[in-house]
Parts: structure tokens; sequence; C-alpha cells
DNA sequence: AGGAAAAAATAGTGATCACTACAAAAATAA
DNA sequence: TTATTTTTGTAGTGATCACTATTTTTTCCT
């Protein structure tokens, strides 16, 4: 017989809610940069101090690794979310470069993309390799989808995609407005037509 | 009656030479960014110790500054080497684009733009603001060059290249190589031919 | 030789970095 | 009530940050 857990736990009650933290904690991240971040800035967002955050995530690239996932199935989900739709290269491409755009420009607080500027510039390696390992994932993704729709060269194509949403990410970070990015998107997509 | 100075200054030799200090702290911020390097990793490559980095150059902004309009007139001079040449706009967006992708693969130690990536996630804001007012400057310079050559909306186009670059920039840094970063500057132009 | 001038190095400043040893607090179980 | 368990907060660690007051060195000029 499997029951779901109903006895309350043995301890002292947890404060720290995971995901609350990591929502904090990606927002920090995707604002400011991993870097210019620190845990004392973190444990006072959160709400608790930092052992607590040590004692949850191990340390700070713990912290990011699950502000990441959470990124990448909620904010970053518009890749997953247009992409199966489209029926040819040219809409794939497109349809992912405007949701891009539309996405990188939803809160000025936020702009561009976490997984590919988080890290940039980053002094911690093993954060900067996450963050790559992510982006790469996102690019073999792209490369099974431009394949399934029959394009000519799908690993090119995916690599090209990310190549304009780095684009895109890195301007609506430098402040680039968002009609702006969309036309952008639009002639980024233009060359495949 | 103008004369040039002839006589030894009075007191001691100075041991630091500005262009060579700006050439190295060039470098440094170019490879890991701005943020990355600290006061006491320049004095040691530079080869004097901070206090004479500081009578030299102020603070740490302003030797990113020489360091940077270093790298506008040398590495960065494609963009105005490549632009004059071109007698319509799809040649200079082209252009430009191939001798970025080109330029950003150069040394695999400094890939990328410095005024583009250099301060990306800093949290120095003065640091940040410099670098940004060069980007528009290279984004005004581009916009002129498009109306020269007669193109439809030459402001928008300027900003596309920019756009473009900041995807080329940041690829290059991301470990994209030369072949791929130069098919994805000549799809990214083929949408304006 | 001695004074003046210019640039150098010495030796720090307090602030912040990621991280942790340890103990107090708050719950359940016996 | 006492023991056990879990999470919390206190209070630090040494390292590194940008930056500087002060002194020492090295030169030219008188």
């Amino acid at each position: 017989m499997i029951t779901t857990k109903i006895t309350k736990p043995r301890g002292r009650p947890a404060k720290l809610d995971r995901e609350k933290a990591a929502e904090a904690a990606m927002r920090l991240f995707w604002q400011k940069g991993y870097d210019s971040v620190g845990v004392a800035e973190l444990s006072e967002v959160i709400g608790v101090k930092p052992p607590s955050l040590y004692a949850a995530f191990g340390n700070k690239v713990g912290l990011l690794r699950e502000a990441a996932a959470l990124y990448a199935r909620r904010d970053g989900r518009f890749v997953a979310d247009v992409a199966p739709l489209a029926a040819s290269a040219d809409v794939l491409l497109s349809g992912v470069l405007k949701a891009a755009a539309e996405a990188y420009t939803i809160d000025p607080e936020t702009r561009g993309c976490l997984i590919l500027d988080g890290t940039r510039n980053s002094a911690d390696v093993e954060a900067r390799t996450e963050m790559w390992r992510l982006r790469q994932s996102t690019r073999d993704y792209l490369a099974a989808e431009f394949a399934r729709v029959d394009a000519d060269a799908p690993e090119a194509l995916a690599e090209y995609t990310l190549v304009c949403m780095t684009g895109l990410s890195g301007s609506a970070r430098d402040g680039v407005d968002r009609e702006t990015l969309l036309s952008c998107a639009a002639l980024m997509a233009a060359g495949r037509a």
C-alpha cells in the first residue's frame, strides 16, 4: 500500500521554501548577472541566513542550477511552446526568434535570457559551464525540430537560431526596445525565406 | 618660437608605458570581462604596483577607458575599414558582419568584442555606461554610412547590424567557431538581399 | 654636494566575497 | 519531562576587492 506522507516531520519546521528561494535567486541572477549577486543579498531577499541556503543548495552554483531549471521550465518555455507548432524551417526559425524578442522584453528588470547571458564574463567556471550545457541542450532540441520539418542543414540552422537569440538577448540587456528587436528578428529570419 | 621638448624631465624616469599598460589591460578586460580582472592582476601583468596605475589612470574605469579607446582604434577598426568601401546597403551590412565574424575569432584568448561584451553583467555602472556610449557611437556611425548609400531606414539597419554583431560576439565568446559564425553572418545579411 | 621634482614601492584602509563551525530554537517521539 | 531530529541564526573564517597615505628611489638642476 502506498501512502502519502501525512505525519508531520520531526524537527523544526522549515522556513525556507525551495521553490520560492529558487525564484528569488532566478530573478536576481537574471537581472544583475551571477557574479554581481552576493550570497548575502540572496539571503536577505529569500529571508533566511546564508547557512540555510547552503544546507538546501550546497553552494552558490547549486542555487544557480535550481534557478536556471526554473527559468527553463517557465520563462524559457517559449522555445518548446513555439517550435512544435512549426511545419516548416522558415516558420520554425521566425517563430522562435519572434517569441524570443518578446520573451526578452517582458519585464524591464529581467531583460534578455538568463541562460545565454546570466553567467557571461563570470569568473566562476562551474557556473559558466552549467549555463553552457543548457545552451547546448537547447541547440540540440532545436536541431531535432529543424530535422523534423526536413530542413536542409538542421544543425547549422539550430546554431544560427542560437546565435540570433544571443544577439536579441544581449541587445535586450543593452536596452534595445521590443519593437526594434521584433523587426530585427524578422530580418534575421528573412534570409531563409 | 615652438620647440619640441628635448631636455629630459626632472624626476625619476617612468617605468610605466601608458600605451603598453593600456594594451595589457585591454587584453585582460577583453579576455575575462571587466569585473573578473582585479587591479592586483593588472598591476602584476603591467609590471608596476597599483599606486602607479592610479597615478596614471585615476581609477580602474580610467584604465578601461584607455583600453577601450585602444581597442576601437585597432582591433575594432574593422568597422571603419570596411564600411566606407560599400556602395549599397546590402554590401555594407554583409561586409561589416563578415568582418565582425572574422575579427571576433582571430585570437582564441580574446574572442568577441570588448565594447559589446567586455562589461556585460558588470556591477560597475560607470564602466557599463562607458562601453554603452561606445556602442551608441558605433551605431550612429553605421547609421550615417547606411544613409550615405541611400538605405531605406538607415537607423533601423544600423541597430540591426549591432544586434547581429552582439549575437556574433556573444557566440564567439561561447566558443562558436569562425566558419559557423561566417555562415551565420551571411544568413543575417541575406534577409536584405 | 644638496635641493627639487617626479615616479616608484611599501604597507596598509575598510568593505565585501563565498563559505562554515557551532549553538540555539522548535518541532515530534518516548 | 527528556531525548531526538531538523532547521534555524550567530558569528565568525581567510581571501580578495578597489583604493590610498606615506615613504623611498631616481633623476636633473644649481
